[in-house]
DNA sequence: TCGAGTTATTTGCATTTGCAAATACATTAG
DNA sequence: CTAATGTATTTGCAAATGCAAATAACTCGA
């Protein structure tokens, strides 16, 4: 039987709900929501972005991201431009110079959660920690896509 | 402005949502949702739990474990049972033979994902990445809550 | 024992989610 | 040039979500 506590899925979303919910308290402060806050911080690290891409980066699923473009457009944090590259079926996303200064703005609060949730690692066991993430994150790629078939 | 590549709620939600979105279309042929075999997972670990534990330990929101617990009971899955622990005023959660057994289906594959996501790790690195992982989520223990302020 | 104050769980309700179908644009074959 | 097919994005819709209010049950003091 399972040993919950040994078990990378679970330990995964226990960690990640954790932090989600706390920042999201925080985000109200700021009058938007997590997704949003991804959009705003994928943008601002890589701007013009397509919608799928920006799917691909945050993993929001991309109905829901097409939504949540919708408020952010709204609210006059972010843009969608058609045509603007080679092909015209991809939108250029990008942030409105509002959404940049709101991303700017969070950022420090944002470096103080991740702070927090790493407190008491050491520098190398925080570089190990997302290295290892970032390869976990690389093995599930064929997985995450449409058809995907069970391992 | 924030390196996303180096900020760990968003590698933590990334890896995260991977596993989760390819391990959602795998229990579609068991005929259950995600949230469905996390509580069976939760009580094959730790039966006789009340909701509010059980809300802990699988980070589901206890109005919405509530209402998964529902679709458990219908399903003939696991059941809840008032007045049997000292206070009343919890409830007992069990699993049926039936969530008993599906549970013990589910978890080869289970356990197929977890080595999948885990590909290429040594197994002193595999240690390392779930030791962490916990520590990372004792750390925003305080901040989960209801009340909770800003770090 | 009654009631004020607490904690556990459920329910009401507005919003969000994600799958599947529809739309918009592009490409390639004939 | 048109049809057929393919990829990017949006929209319809039913189900899931999470906050806040309601309910159930306990505790303790007068």
């Amino acid at each position: 039987m399972l040993d919950l506590d040994d078990y990378l899925p679970y330990l995964l979303n226990r960690a990640g709900s954790r932090i989600a919910r706390a920042f999201t308290r925080e985000l109200r402060a700021h009058g938007i929501t997590l997704p949003i806050w991804r959009v705003l911080a994928a943008l601002q690290h890589r701007d013009r972005q397509s919608v799928s891409q920006l799917a691909d980066s945050t993993a929001i699923d991309i109905s829901t991201l097409s939504r949540i473009l919708d408020q952010s457009e709204r609210r006059g944090l972010a843009a969608r431009a058609r045509g603007v590259a080679s092909d015209a079926r991809s939108i250029e996303l990008r942030l409105t110079p509002a959404g940049r200064a709101l991303a700017r703005r969070i950022t420090p609060t944002a470096l103080n959660y991740e702070r927090t949730a790493l407190a008491g690692l050491s520098p190398a066991e925080e570089r190990q920690l997302k290295r290892l993430l970032v390869r976990v994150h690389a093995n599930m790629a064929g997985l995450s896509g449409k058809g995907a078939r069970g391992a």
